[in-house]
DNA sequence: AAAACCATTGTACTGAAGTACAACCCGGGA
DNA sequence: TCCCGGGTTGTACTTCAGTACAATGGTTTT
């Protein structure tokens, strides 16, 4: 079998773009066991998880890169299917040209991803990469060492009683801590105390 | 002008990798007003804030594509320059082929990352926001439309009574969403459920 | 039409969270 | 020595969250 592109669907034949762009195409079989393709090319299917059908076929593809193809494109997809390893997702019906591009992109090393799903994995990145990084230590800051173990606990989702437990302490004393930790964050409960304490939001007043 | 490739430099000439890609590349000014080209490629400055003269030059090119060109590419570079809005990110030293590639990519609405900055930001997109992108819809699942609102409110430091005044509901709907919430995704408050919604914790058993 | 699901709301209750107003102990610095 | 900050705890209180036990009306499915 000469290396070539292999398309992987759910039954459905090789799609006339697809076969234009590439006119060696080739059907994926599902009970193959190897397979020697230059790049793979998945259909998503609408319904299950997608993630053991992209593993399977990078294995079988000895880790020829695989690109998702997706008939309704959402970024939550192509966020799993990015987390899986695919080297692309695009539209299943793309033109023959875009088809030819992302297969350049993806033999050259590259990613191709759509505009909106390249945003979005920036935007939610760069709001939730800087957070652990640069302000966790940041709401530590004003907290004393006591404070600081009793909102770790808190923001893990522990109560009051079992916080006491786990430091051996009263319960009261856990609400003394709280209190304290309240007023230097400026929050008003536990929940938005959390919400700091993993990044989600920002500090108000920076102490 | 004719719509052409604009290479904005800071004094520095045309390298002979980009005319060798594009043989009719123009040397943007950054005095002039606005810009007539088919994709501005930007060699960022070693100092200071690239997010303005990225901003600047999509502005002046009427929204065409901007590449930046770095020749000491960094994540954390590209991360910054991705946010302020550019279509690829690569090396300024880039061969004739790769800048080929990258401008067809950006020109069919992708964008050109290097495999290293893609795969940092899906690994810690995976790792902080797999939840919420991901398996926003995961937990989302089995709930109501109207119960993931109200996850939502909750999951973002709003109190019964502030969400019962944003869905014109009342509070007592409010506690009544929440409950079925509670008992679908198997938490026992709301802490756990914002923990959940934020992804900081995963579901226990998926109903 | 009956069943099932959803959204909505009510009253009343329990319990946890959080606050007010304290007190005590301990170690370090003025 | 006295003061101060941190850690600890107590009692009493208010407020909010959450549950129990309901009911009503609308929509969809059987």
């Amino acid at each position: 079998m000469t290396r070539t592109h292999v398309f992987v669907t759910d039954g459905e034949p090789i799609r006339s773009n697809w076969r234009e762009a590439f006119p060696q195409a080739q059907l994926g079989h599902a009970g193959a066991t190897s397979c020697e393709a230059i790049i793979v090319w998945v259909l998503l299917p609408y319904t299950g998880d997608i993630t053991p059908l992209i593993r399977q076929w990078q294995r079988m593809a000895c880790d020829a890169p695989v690109v998702a193809l997706s008939d309704e494109p959402r970024d939550e997809e192509g966020m799993v299917a990015l987390r899986a390893g695919v080297s692309g997702y695009c539209n299943g019906y793309a033109s023959p040209a875009v088809l030819q591009q992302v297969a350049e992109t993806v033999l050259q090393g590259g990613v191709w991803l759509g505009q909106s799903l390249l945003q979005k994995l920036v935007a939610t990145t760069a709001q939730n990469l800087p957070k652990p990084a640069v302000a966790s230590s940041d709401w530590a800051l004003s907290l004393t060492e006591r404070e600081v173990m009793v909102a770790r606990a808190v923001a893990s989702g522990a109560s009051n009683k079992e916080i006491a437990d786990q430091l051996n302490i009263t319960e009261r004393t856990v609400k003394a801590h709280l209190t304290a930790a309240f007023e230097k964050l400026k929050v008003r409960d536990r929940l938005q105390l959390t919400l700091l304490v993993n990044g989600i939001t920002e500090l108000k007043a920076p102490s």
